[in-house]
RNA sequence: GGGAACGUAGCUCAAUUAGGCAGAGCAAGUGACUCUUAAUCACUCGGUUGUGGGUUCGAUUCCCACCGUUCUCACCA
């Protein structure tokens, strides 16, 4: 019974295939007790986090009869001769499972050496499921006083160290279920993300807000400057747009009649990747009609504020150890007035461009090339001298016209629009304005656009014709508001980096390691042997194609740009 | 795209200053153990030091290229 075998069996080793392979045969010893490693399912009474509330006040020592069913993760095992602790991790925390040999075999007689059998083969990592009562240990933990148990699913690989957890950010990031297992905040940053989406949605619904969808595909992407994603319709035979704004598609929806409407959604820009910046990412625009930038200044306050004190409890909130205040009302200022503090220019007072630009010069801005009007260079001013001072909510009021092209122009000053943005720690959070509604005025303004994109500017867009003849039919007035979501995740879960708030951020993918490679010039077959010991067959390969393999100086980087996808290839090994 | 830093066992980290046998803890394996909770004790296994070159008697360490990550600047939200 001790099973002291002859040492011939077991290589004995511990690397990440050893590993794996041990795990691979107690699936091999779980079958053959007549158990499925991979069941189908398990009756939960409780989550761990419930027991936890609900006995917190069980002296210890004690028991009570009551029994409970609760299932989760194997994330520690403490293994005595006749007794073990586990820890068990569910969705909600975890809580201890006191096993007991006497009581497991009594009531598992169907399962000779039921106790012995889960100390040999469960792992942590495995996804347990078990039936007891409660009893506080003697030395005071919570635990399951497990009667019976059934390993639901047989986890093959290991997890990070149970103390240092997972810290590398490539390998969080890659690999985020690994993360999500073993670093309890990651999951209470997406619980947050969770709960925030779905109170803005609340929000906006109670107040009869309708949020409909708008196609992410589109033959025009508008209603931003930011260059698209392209792709291609086989079919239809045409280029297609990853949408980079929801706004054009929502206006179209207040041309036909509806007066509030919304959509949360997901936005792609062919751009940049930093800690604030995902080439998906996602935004909410809302458009209600009949209403004015003040409206929206009213709407974003309370619509962030309410949803803040519903998530986090308060509305003050600490972000990277600073407290931001987002109780309203939130300071309100115009651009020109707070570039005249930051700097002591009154852009307002110029008539010409050139005078502005040697003031703005000796006040230390940075003029780049196409900033050739006054109020580009009040937003240059106000970009790189006000900015990132912006901690505490203010929404920056009244922007030039020149930068805005989808907004009505200002009812009192002329040169401006009404138009805010709403920054929190330094950064852009949200954007609003009285939309424009003038088809003439939204026509020429576009016109101007098409003529900066066919002047090689890649961030601009062509005319939506559309959009401007849904105009033509007539727009009331309306405001729209748009609030980056992710930005917003990233303040109310004190979020250093987007990645921290997005499951699955864009990483480069990893470059193949190629071991060999040689080719059948008969065939046109190209094999290639990879370091993880995969074999694929490339069929034809035209011989030029392997010649430059041969001579190309990162084979993985070739491999990577002209033969992967590029050629049908299978798997041999 | 530019700049800086980093990449060592499944995980977390040493060794690099000044080139000289790559080392721990956790995890894993075997055995003991009925109150542990980073369990303990004994024994054991685990490495092409990101990849490819170069310098050298000798490279984890120095040099070059590449891959990837992080931060940052640019672009942008």
């Amino acid at each position: 019974m001790a099973g002291n075998q002859s040492p011939d069996n077991q290589p004995n080793k511990s690397n990440l295939e050893e590993i794996r392979a041990t795990r691979i045969d107690k699936i091999g010893q779980i079958k053959e007790l007549g158990l499925n490693p991979y069941t189908y399912k398990w009756e939960i009474s409780h989550h761990a986090q419930e027991l936890q509330e609900k006995y917190a006040n069980l002296a210890s020592g004690e028991e009570v009869a009551d029994t409970v069913s609760i299932a989760g993760r194997i994330i520690a095992r403490r293994v005595f001769g006749k007794l073990a602790f586990f820890e068990l991790q569910d969705e909600t925390g975890k809580i201890q499972l006191y096993l007991e040999k006497k009581k497991i075999n009594n009531n598992m007689s169907d399962l000779v050496g039921a106790f012995n059998h889960l100390k040999k083969l469960s792992d942590t990592g495995d996804i347990l499921g078990v039936k007891g009562s409660l009893k506080r240990t003697e030395k005071g933990e919570l635990s399951v006083y497990v009667s019976e148990y059934a390993i639901l699913t047989k986890s093959l690989l290991p997890l990070p160290d149970k103390w240092h957890g997972l810290t590398d950010t490539e390998k969080r990031y890659r690999q985020r279920y690994v993360d999500l297992i073993v670093n309890p905040q990651v999951r209470q940053t997406f619980r947050y993300r969770a709960q925030i989406t779905a109170g803005i949605r609340r929000y906006l619904e109670t107040r009869d807000f309708l949020e409909i969808e708008t196609p992410v595909l589109q033959s025009e992407a508008g209603g931003a400057e930011a260059r698209p994603f392209v792709t291609y319709h086989n079919t239809l035979e045409m280029d297609l747009y990853l949408r980079i704004a929801t706004e054009l598609h929502l206006k179209r929806l207040i041309v036909g009649g509806f007066e509030k409407v919304f959509e949360l959604g997901r936005i792609f820009r062919n751009e940049g990747i930093s800690t604030r910046h995902n080439p998906e990412f996602t935004s909410i625009e809302v458009y209600q009609a009949y209403a004015d930038y003040n409206d929206m200044m009213v709407l974003t306050e309370n619509l962030i504020s309410t949803v803040t004190q519903e998530v986090v409890g308060t509305t003050k909130v600490n972000y990277q150890g600073t407290e931001i205040d987002l109780t309203p009302p939130w300071r309100r200022v115009t651009m020109h007035e707070i570039v005249k503090d930051a700097t002591g220019i009154d852009f307002a007072q110029f008539d010409d461009f050139a005078t502005a630009k040697s003031a703005a010069q000796d006040a230390g801005i940075e003029i780049p090339e196409d900033c050739q009007t006054i109020g580009k260079l009040l937003n240059e001013a106000f970009e790189q001298k006000v900015e990132e001072n912006l901690i505490q909510p203010t929404f920056i009021i009244d922007y030039p016209l020149e930068i805005s092209p989808l907004a009505k122009p200002h009812r009192s000053k002329p040169g401006l629009v009404e138009r805010f943005e709403l920054f929190v720690v330094g950064r852009e959070t949200a954007n609003s304005f009285s939309e424009l509604t003038d088809p003439l005025d939204q026509r020429a303004r576009l016109e101007a656009q098409a003529a900066k994109k066919a002047a090689g500017d890649v961030e601009a867009n062509d005319v939506d014709e559309d959009f401007l003849a849904a105009l033509e039919y007539g727009m009331p007035p309306t405001a729209g508001l748009g609030i980056g979501i992710d930005r917003l995740v990233m303040l109310l879960t004190d979020a250093p980096s987007i990645r921290d708030v997005i499951a699955f951020p864009l990483l480069k993918s990893q470059s193949v390691a190629i071991k060999s490679f040689d080719y059948d010039s008969q065939q046109e077959i190209l094999k290639i042997e990879f370091k993880n010991g995969s074999i694929y067959k490339y069929f034809d390969v035209p011989e030029s194609i392997y010649e430059e393999l041969k001579v190309a100086p990162s084979v993985g980087k070739y491999f990577n740009s002209k033969i992967r996808d590029k050629f049908g290839c299978d798997r041999e090994i």
